[in-house]
DNA sequence: TTGTAAGCGTTATCAG
DNA sequence: CTGATAACGCTTACAA
């Protein structure tokens, strides 16, 4: 007999009145005073709150009672241990500054995320991160102290690492926009190519055979998806390869893309940017060098920002609905983490939006 | 003999070849393994990891080499369970989705939050709400659910009753913005009225005499603080009161306060409006008039949003640090949150951009 | 300096 | 259907 066993039934039964710990000023209940409280045990609580069957009624009754007037709520990070689940997701947001505050994506995307996540009741947890290596240790750390079930990847590059090591990780994720095919995570995005479709029609029903494209930062995943979507709907229209320059989403770039294009011998009589903010930066270059636009040149954007309405002339833009893309990324990035199968939810269409920017060519 | 123990302690050291459980493949390595294999306690680990002192070298030598062969980091939740503490801040944006996305301010105040927060080692846990009562529950949830330590409160509204709440809750908490002065909570803001200030002087300075303002969202702090900036400015510049028109942050807001500032019997001819999304549409407004800017009016904006530089005309705007802020911001917070007096820090000061909106009146 | 063991608030297992 | 009781992974007295 090396140990003596306190006799541990007996002796878990007795403390409570023996006040063991007086000082001990517990500032929530806890699902033990719930039990006390309603007479039962922690495990009938657990299984009320839970809405598992095998609760008489009598006591899911009492449950409840008990746990109103003690104001009780199970705790997250109780639960999260125990079920080894956060209940919560990760985003991970590496952009350079000047990106971050002018672009609409992330502000509706999140906005659309948390309306998914919160009735699953769900929480995000952001990450800011500037450095690649930053953001491999956010996905591992996300990962690795239980913060996070699942992790969104955006920002998409070509030859991007994360779906690896997410893969490696064993964190289920998603990619937020055009996937690639050979990758180890789904991907759930717009229909860029829609889109761009149809502003390249609108385009050439007014009479243009020259149409431009300032395309976004090389490398993107999205970014290249829209050059390519405005390569073929050019062929598709019959119409003559386009003149191209690649810049990178920036008020700087749009404009400086845009003299490049108009420099040309035979410039664009329209130009399609790959997101709004060139798109005005360009209006804004245009007009400084005399022309007007929609007479001289007409300009489509991407994304509709609300500013796009308010600028003078009035953008022609395509408009994605991101907030209920961020809600369907949610619902499916928990599903996923829930061991389901991916399943590509129906996103709402592309809207095309004509406003005052585009007219026919003056020629 | 009502119950049989089975050995309890023997039974705990063997099971591992018995195979109890052998689909339980363990994920991720725990405290456990790595003590195991650095052939010291749990608590010695817990020490070196913690920095605490009271361990050998030698032992620390061996832990820290255990836990970089495991692979091994400190698991968030556990450590939460057992400290009460989440290592993480919250913050929770009710905001109108036309609102969230172009405003520059979260976008920027994220980036610097979390700038402030990775070197801490917290996490930030975001929640975008719709409602007031929505928004109310979300701080008890997070508070509640062990989810955060502390909480920003953003967009502060003149009767607002969140700073009572946290006080309720115990939840450490930190006004984003102008504070008001009999709240239970501090509040870190950058000094707006230094920048209208300067924007008024400018003005002044051109020789305009009749400065409009076009306000932000009224009941809220700090559409309220720039409000009373540009009146107490034209006071100090000696200049009348100018006319003043309410919007509400948004583009349509700012067309419209513009129209009625300019249908007044003596306009302004210049304006100074509390963001530059509303400026930017009160450009294209005074354009569609055939009012020319800034030759017939000048225009003042408030962000500096990066789209503001690459409009046509560039704009005039108050710039702040925002990322500063955030930074400055989450380290105060989480000093709150570990007991430390509030302490206000030194913001980086406002900055007043001048472009090409502004130029001396007309007439 | 190091180890033991008792929490932290859940969920899960498995006898009654 | 119900109730003990053992995890979950970590921190932290308290002993040794």
């Amino acid at each position: 007999m090396a140990q003596q066993h306190p006799e541990p039934s007996a002796a878990r039964t007795a403390p409570e009145p023996a006040a063991p710990t007086p000082p001990r000023r517990r500032s929530r209940p806890t699902i033990g005073d719930v039990a006390a409280l309603a007479q039962v045990s922690k495990a009938t609580v657990s299984f009320v709150v839970n809405g598992r069957a095998g609760v008489s009624p009598r006591a899911r009754q009492r449950v409840l009672e008990a746990a109103a007037a003690l104001g009780w709520q199970p705790s997250a990070g109780a639960r999260a241990l125990s079920t080894r689940r956060a209940q919560a997701l990760g985003l991970v947001i590496r952009r350079p500054p000047e990106l971050l505050s002018t672009d609409p994506f992330f502000p509706q995307f999140v906005a659309g995320v948390e309306s998914g996540l919160s009735p699953l009741d769900y929480a995000l947890v952001l990450q800011v991160v500037e450095t690649e290596e930053a953001e491999r240790n956010a996905y591992e750390r996300l990962s690795h102290d239980g913060r996070a079930d699942g992790v969104f990847l955006t920002d998409l590059q070509l030859d991007d690492r994360r779906p690896a090591l997410t893969d490696r990780l064993g964190l289920a994720a998603l990619i937020i926009g055009p996937g690639r095919p050979d990758s180890p995570v789904p991907a759930i995005g717009a229909d860029d190519a829609e889109g761009v479709r149809r502003a390249v029609e609108h385009l050439h029903a007014l009479g243009h055979r020259r149409i431009g494209h300032v395309g976004g930062a090389e490398g993107y995943v999205h970014a290249e998806a829209r050059r390519r979507a405005w390569m073929t709907a050019l062929d598709d229209a019959g119409l003559p390869e386009g003149p191209l320059e690649a810049a990178d989403f920036t008020g700087a770039g749009g404009a400086r893309a845009t003299h490049q294009l108009l420099d040309l011998p035979d410039p664009p009589t329209a130009i399609l940017y790959a997101n709004d903010l060139m798109a005005i930066a360009g209006i804004a270059a245009a007009t400084s060098r005399g022309l007007r636009v929609p007479q001289d040149l007409s300009v489509v954007g991407f994304d509709d920002i609300p500013l796009a309405e308010y600028i003078a002339p009035p953008l022609t833009t395509i408009r994605q609905d991101v907030i209920a893309w961020g809600r369907a990324a949610a619902q499916q990035l928990v599903s996923l983490t829930q061991g389901h199968p991916f399943e590509a939810p129906a996103l709402p269409p592309v809207e095309f939006v004509v406003r005052v920017s585009t007219a026919p060519p003056a020629s």
